[in-house]
DNA sequence: AAAATTACGTTGCCGTGGCAACGAAAGGAG
DNA sequence: CTCCTTTCGTTGCCACGGCAACGTAATTTT
């Protein structure tokens, strides 16, 4: 096992740890690595997932196919990102794929048994651990209950603003940059494209807002 | 500690346990017990929360307080319901308030730092909590996930349909009744009440639909 | 630098679904 | 049984927002 505990520390799973556990963790676990290369299958739609992931390289797409094949990407994780956490919980089929996005995505595997069950040396590291994956299986939680509640706002000017409010919070600043494209923020409100601009518009002539692009000033 | 270990065999954290084994867990974590009357306050919003709780008795609601004071019911847990998971979980302050919401609510707590520590027995009972713990929370995300799928349907047939669909699987059977009236049903699927009953209508009269009330039989 | 591609703003049209109001049916209380 | 409350179906009105189309600005390509 020779991975990159720098980078590692830097995940949701092992944050807050030391080199040392984290060597020690990986050893206790038994975690395999694997490379994939760009489309091939983690899992497949009606696996039982036995494990997390963690992106050591590369990107992994978690895919919905729909009735009709058609494939909606509902999750992306890049270098650092943590997959399959919610997936390997349920112990249930799997209503989703993960497929590599990228050619050479490296990915390290953690054995939902391995981080239950205690190692036999009562490390204060694998108690880390498991706090840790219940952190990040919650934070997603909470992002998608947020996002519902933008879906659940049936004015759109308010759904905007909910959302943009959201955004300054964590700003922590009036003016901020938005990672997204419209196309984006219009998928994440659920509204349409151009709905979205025009109400932008509206809402900037009336001086609720300024913005230019994914640049933001919000005044109310 | 005195409680019935009969229920708890029933509830989601406890589920294939045994009698001696729940025992066993509830004295190794020192889970407290407590009585509310109608309208006291669990948590308030803003607290950090520390543990989860059974509802022994009674019944704990989920409240959440929008900027205007306005509060809305987001979740109801009766007699076994498990709540509060996912608040301890994130280990952030709370965004909702929980509230007895009938007289003489008894609940049992589970501290998050006794769960997840090694009670030095390595006792096998103390790692199936833990799995259902996890379990309970990855439960509600895909939940929360089915419905938002509901809500980022944009027409009102389909997401009306994608529903029924849902609760025919779990029916297992053509023709089911569901828990909900139509109001609570219009609020899942995120749409005016008058609406989703005019469109049902029509869906009946297509042929693709029989209802009366509560009773569907779905034929498409 | 020119061309091609993508992202964004703008506008007109029109359908879906929100809203309010009403009556009928169902359920509960006395 | 009668009265009262709640739930549900129905309908008319109309505004919000979906959709398509186009022009412009920004970005990328060669």
């Amino acid at each position: 096992m020779d991975v990159d505990t720098g980078l590692l520390r830097q995940t949701a799973l092992f944050q807050g740890m030391e080199d040392g556990d984290i060597r020690r963790l990986l050893d206790c676990l038994h975690c395999p690595v694997r490379r994939y290369g760009r489309g091939e299958f983690l899992w497949h739609t009606g696996d039982i997932v036995p494990m997390a992931g963690i992106v050591l390289d590369g990107c992994v797409d978690a895919v919905q196919y729909g009735e009709d094949g058609a494939a909606t990407l509902t999750a992306r994780q890049e270098k650092g990102g943590v997959f399959g956490d919610l997936l390997m919980a349920a112990g249930q089929v799997s209503p989703l794929s993960l497929v590599a996005s990228s050619d050479g995505a490296e990915v390290l595997f953690l054995p939902l048994d391995g981080i239950l069950s205690d190692c036999g040396r009562g490390c204060a590291c694998h108690i880390a651990l498991r706090r840790n994956l219940l952190a990040e299986t919650s934070r997603k939680f909470w992002q998608l209950r947020r996002r519902l509640a933008y879906l659940t706002e049936p004015q759109l000017r308010r759904r905007i603003l909910l959302f943009l409010r959201d955004c300054r919070e964590e700003a922590g600043c009036d003016y901020f940059r938005l990672p997204y494209s419209r196309q984006e923020m219009a998928e994440v409100l659920g509204v349409n494209r151009s709905a979205l601009s025009r109400e932008l518009g509206r809402m900037q002539r009336e001086g609720l807002l300024e913005f230019y692009r994914s640049s933001f000033r919000l005044k109310a």
